[in-house]
DNA sequence: ATTAAAATTTAGGCGTGCCTAAATTTCAAT
DNA sequence: ATTGAAATTTAGGCACGCCTAAATTTTAAT
């Protein structure tokens, strides 16, 4: 049986894979509040169980069943946050708390109930894809707002959802997956970036963001016209 | 922190209380599946925490404090089952099993929401009261369908959660609470029941059920009239 | 090539909650 | 009052998943 811990091991390493190739055993354990000896002793248990491939002090990787594992939890964990966000009104930026507990004790069952009266959605409330029973994850492409230049407009697919102070921040500067947004400008030295919102015709917001912020939101560029 | 083990400990021991004065080791064991040594391992530490009273070889009681999870935790329980009875169309012979796992992962602001979209219900899909927030628990005054006899007229207040094919045994002859039934007869030897049952006008039905069904239904008498 | 710093792993421990086997206490029958 | 059976507790162990401290390996700088 995969423990809580065997299964939030294999999320963090799946989403540290995206952005790494290899993933290091200070980074997992970073990323799962724990201590890296920690981190060395359940690698060590994933290996056993084939759901890792592990070279001494080298970094660690998914095997298929450890991927496929990985995902699955991933769609518990997406499903249940957007259950929770459109059936019970749980703010954007407490989804992600709640469905880290939730996730764990999903059943099959259960999933495909939620799944049909969500109408088989494909993304949550933070703009991630929701990969679908079988393992497939759409594969986007996308820039880091951070990484637009001045006159760029762009469509706002994702942001990071860890953060509860972050997402409020968001959401009060209208920063929602689908939001187009324009750089207006960006300041040199500390590359303020000012970006303008338009929710609809008559409200249009210029605002200021920082690196950190621009950072943690995912785009795609718009083409200009 | 209160864990998983030790609410079910506690939920247990407040389930056994209701039935039985003194709550022993074995009993307690038996009910959570584990071995009697175990149990008395879990009640050392309750007792420590000063959630239960302990006489060594008596058997055990509830604090007010232990009193008081318990009932969190059964509110929990049953708020869950009616919750995916009603929203999200389980079948009541299961959502005991979900409940049991989703119990002990409901945030306190969870449940409020779920508590409002309910309509602040009383009663559980299987007809057991609901604690209100802060403990209480509504009495009633109930037979085992067991004990009544030949011409009583009842209804059904509330049947035993655990056991999935009696669940749906009873489903199948429409034996949910608040039907109402009627003693047409008890045969000698075996004590077998027959009941009517008159879920409208049209259809009546008889039928015979024996002293293991009877004695899993709780029921309130009607007046003869 | 050497070495210091950083990353990783090993070693040893702790708390939780379960187990089996053995000892103890209670209970009920004579 | 004694005794055998049943219930309970103690003793010792195991798996899990975390920790700190110490040892080892890799790395990057000189």
């Amino acid at each position: 049986m995969n423990s809580q811990a065997v299964e939030d091991y294999l999320k963090a390493i799946y989403k540290l894979q995206s952005s790494q190739p290899k993933v290091v055993t200070s980074a997992l354990a970073e990323h799962l509040g724990v201590n890296p000896a920690s981190a060395t002793g359940m690698i060590k248990k994933l290996a056993e169980s084939r759901l890792v491939s592990h070279e001494r002090y080298q970094g660690v990787k998914l095997t298929p069943p450890g991927k496929k594992i990985a995902l699955e939890v991933i769609r518990h964990h997406r499903l249940v946050e957007l259950y929770l966000a459109e059936a019970l009104s749980v703010p954007w930026d407490q989804v992600h708390d709640e469905a880290e507990k939730w996730e764990h004790v999903l059943s099959e069952d259960l999933e495909d109930r939620i799944d049909e009266i969500l109408g088989h959605p494909t993304i949550d409330p933070h703009g991630a894809p929701i990969p679908s029973r079988d393992g497939n994850i759409e594969q986007r492409d996308t820039n880091l707002l951070s990484e637009l230049t001045q006159g760029d407009s762009a469509v706002i697919i994702e942001v990071s959802d860890g953060d509860t102070d972050l997402l409020r921040y968001l959401g009060k500067l209208q920063l929602y997956p689908q939001t187009i947004i324009q750089i207006i400008s960006i300041a040199p030295f500390d590359q303020l970036i000012t970006v303008r919102v338009s929710p609809n015709e008559d409200d249009t917001n210029n605002f200021v963001i920082g690196q950190k912020v621009a950072g943690s939101i995912l785009v795609s560029k718009l083409e200009k016209n």
